[in-house]
DNA sequence: ACGGCAATTGAACAAGTTGACAAGAAATTT
DNA sequence: AAATTTCTTGTCAACTTGTTCAATTGCCGT
């Protein structure tokens, strides 16, 4: 930090720049590395080697920045959960405006899908929307907290706001739609091809427009009509 | 096979059974052992080592039955898959032959969900639905092909069905609502605890019945009641 | 200008990885 | 009973793994 401040009132950006003497951009460039591997190969799937490779530093280097493999996981999130954070927070404040009940459903429904499926499709981000995938259903993400750490929290308010827009729906019915827009919305994100391939190139994850309104269209029926039939015992039919 | 005929012949069928001498019954235990351990920390998270310890068999004998670790992982999906599709297609038939349209399109649901959520809850099974859950959110899969093999069979008819049971839809919306329906499904399957942590205990997907209760009425209304509301272009609101 | 310090480097480490081999044991065939 | 196939085993060498170390570089304030 105050090595930034310096560099910006000396004269030598431009040296500065091309040398290597500056902490701050290599380690964003191990990071964007380590982002790619992670979301290609898996945790496990890379090794540290991979990523000194692709980011062209020694391998130490990670160790010294990040003080391992899984600290540099961690920076990972660290660097990218804010940013959709904010971005389902300031929907979700909309959607608190809204007096309609279906037009509210669907904007809840839109704050917590869009800003995902936006960075799916963004060039830049996508790798980390695959780790985020990965992460969730991945046992040993229990161990590393990570998903408990930064996302719970904005899934309380998610819940929070659901519960307020439909109040005549039971704590389980809110949770249980939770997890299905989280689910419809990671597997989306995590498609490696096989939506394009099923349909035949028609449905595309990375058209981002199309995608999302497809999805929210499905997941706000979902939601204002989707309700169990007989709480206690429905067994209408029950197949082998 | 064969000798597993004369097994039952022979008088020796306690004492071979005791024995170490038994091609098919090690095979499956180390079925069962790669099983468990590639569910718990993924295809490269894990050693055939530690398979061959769990299976309290040498090394050397996976690569003679299965070739290699991929072989081993493969024959895990050709030992499980058919049993739940078999199920599936099942309940296709069921469903073909209601002909209420609201009934049959949550017939589709339920043989698409049950199946996997069944086995899920299942002790013995709950392994492999999770290997299946990695398995669809790792782009390697695709490198392996098992999916693609050993599923998009099976999801092309579950298409037809619901192309059938809801005639006025276009084929992007049929296969988004499958995809949907399986990134629900998957989710669930592939949980970590993290749906019970976050509904305080409430919803727990061991819990079969509850769980195939919500997740298929809430599939079911979305099938019925989610389209997308200008089709060519929705631009409605549109959050920054 | 010079010592101090953060950043960087290549080498080395111990632990664990893989597939393969030859040789042994048990069952099956000749 | 001998020969053969099928199955099992312990060991092997070559290679990765994540991490640590001592040494080096270059920027900074004094």
């Amino acid at each position: 930090m105050a090595r930034t401040k310096k560099i910006e009132q000396s004269q030598k950006v431009i040296a500065v720049e091309a040398s290597q003497r500056n902490s701050a951009q290599t380690r964003l460039r191990i990071l964007h590395a380590a982002e790619a591997e992670f979301a290609d190969h898996g945790f496990d799937g890379v090794s540290v080697r991979q990523i000194a490779q692709r980011a062209d530093v020694p391998v130490a280097l990670i160790n010294y920045h990040f003080g391992g493999k899984e600290g540099l996981y961690r920076a990972i999130f660290e660097m990218r959960a804010p940013m959709i954070i904010d971005q389902r927070v300031a929907g979700l404040r909309f959607a608190q405006m809204e007096p309609d009940q279906e037009r509210k459903v669907e904007m809840i429904v839109k704050a917590v899908l869009v800003p995902n499926l936006h960075m799916r499709s963004t060039e830049k981000n996508s790798s980390y929307a695959r780790i985020l995938a990965r992460e969730v259903s991945d046992p040993k993400s229990h161990q590393r907290g990570v998903i408990q750490e930064f996302f719970d929290p904005i899934a309380y308010k998610v819940m929070d706001a659901l519960q307020t827009a439909l109040p005549d729906r039971t704590t389980e019915e809110i949770n249980w739609a939770y997890q299905a827009m989280l689910g419809v919305m990671v597997y989306t994100m995590a498609d490696t091809g096989r939506i394009s391939r099923l349909s035949d190139g028609r449905c595309d994850p990375e058209d981002e427009m199309a995608t999302a309104t497809h999805l929210v269209a499905l997941m706000k029926a979902a939601l204002l009509h989707g309700r169990p039939a007989g709480l206690p015992a429905d067994d209408s039919e029950q197949r082998p």
